[in-house]
DNA sequence: GGAAGTTGCGTGTTGAATTT
DNA sequence: AAATTCAACACGCAACTTCC
């Protein structure tokens, strides 16, 4: 049991604030009790559940049920739910900020898991975030927003539509459309509509009269924009579309398509960019050491270091070369060890949640 | 289970706007 | 005036869904 004996804890309210929490009495028998004490503490509003590291579970974040589970000096974490009022924190100066690293720290879905980040993965995948619960629409250029300043008090005024320029158009579709590839390469059609519904909320001139929810046409156009966005990337070597495209693996140019499969719907292959200063030899010499520190023994740490290191690397190798699981074996045999193959798993589990939730 | 219809994606192209 | 950029369109195809 927690016991009555005074207890520290460490409480990470966000990605870049992390605070000691001192608790004289101890540590509290109920968890909303123990809620209560966070919130207090570090001046938080809003609702938000509580993940303590598991040591059963290689000290992943589990979701806190019973504090019979904490002991003085554990870690917690804040993860805020979606709440009718937005989740605010009290910062250090007494200032309250609505921090917008929370909703990429903490998952911001409804689900009982987290995603796995093993120390240092954030450099791995350029694309960590996962969909906003609501759609930031980015700042535009000085010219853009003064215009959509006048636009929207016309509209208010007399409910008057913006007419939107070409260089308007271009300036809203490009900074939306970089705001979308920050969370997602391949939205669904829910996920424009979202990002269209919301703009036109932020900025109600630019809504169209004869559309059925006043977006439909900036939901096509967030679409092509995207889809344009892509071809432009792959022009320009980004492996994660040079492996979707058709013309490459085709041989047939005049039908590129034609007897290729294109990716299953949700699948992404991915391959993440390299980190940057990093190099494809640097890695393939980590990929060798790696294959040296497999053979020793209580090496677990330097391991999972190494492969989230080369997880670029890898995943060029599974997508672009299509190895068979022996080729896998014998050039990465890390990945079929145990401390491997389950953060492997849960991330399978969460993806196919994400799945379920989009659909 | 399979035919028919729909959706989503990559590709190539067009034409207007913008830049040089 | 020529070159460039980019939104938008058409098309072909595979994946997926619906209907019988």
């Amino acid at each position: 049991m927690s016991g009555r004996r005074s207890a520290k804890l460490l409480v990470i309210v966000s990605e870049d604030d992390s605070r000691k929490l001192l608790l004289p009495d101890g540590i509290p028998e109920s968890v909303d009790e123990l809620v209560e004490k966070v919130r207090e503490a570090c001046g938080l509003k809003g609702k938000f559940r509580l993940q303590y590291q598991d040591k059963d579970f290689g000290d992943v974040f589990v979701n806190l049920t019973n504090t019979g589970e904490l002991q003085s000096l554990c870690t917690l974490k804040i993860i805020p739910l979606p709440d009718e009022e937005s989740f605010t924190v009290q910062t250090n100066d007494g200032t309250q900020s609505n921090d917008d690293t929370l909703s990429s720290f903490g998952s911001g879905d409804t689900d009982d898991t987290i995603i796995l980040s093993p120390p240092g993965s954030e450099t791995v995948s350029t694309r960590n975030q996962q969909w906003p619960k609501e759609f930031n629409i980015p700042r535009f250029s000085y010219d853009t927003e003064l215009q959509l300043e006048r636009g929207n008090s016309l509209f208010k005024a007399n409910g008057t539509r913006l007419t939107v320029a070409p260089k308007m158009k271009s300036d809203i579709l490009e900074k939306i459309c970089d705001e979308i590839y920050k969370y997602k390469s391949y939205p669904s059609s829910a996920n424009f509509c979202e990002v269209s519904e919301a703009l036109i909320k932020k900025h109600p001139c630019l809504a169209e009269k004869g559309s059925f929810n006043g977006c439909y046409g900036w939901t096509q156009r967030f679409k092509m924009k995207m889809g344009n966005l892509r071809t432009q990337l792959k022009g320009l070597g980004c492996p994660e579309f040079l492996a979707n495209s058709l013309k490459t693996k085709a041989s047939d140019n005049a039908f590129p398509a034609k007897n290729v499969k294109r990716p299953k719907r949700g699948e992404a292959n991915h391959i993440p960019s390299v980190p940057a200063g990093v190099s494809s030899e640097n890695l393939e010499t980590e990929r060798l050491a790696l294959l040296k520190e497999v053979k020793k023994r209580n090496n677990a740490c330097t391991i999972r270091e190494k492969m989230t290191k080369t997880f670029a690397l890898r995943r060029r190798e599974v997508v672009e070369n299509q190895p068979s699981v022996q080729e896998l074996q014998e050039r990465w045999p890390a990945l079929f060890q145990q401390e491997e193959v389950e953060p492997v798993i849960s991330f399978k589990v969460q993806v196919i949640k994400h799945e379920f939730t989009v659909v």
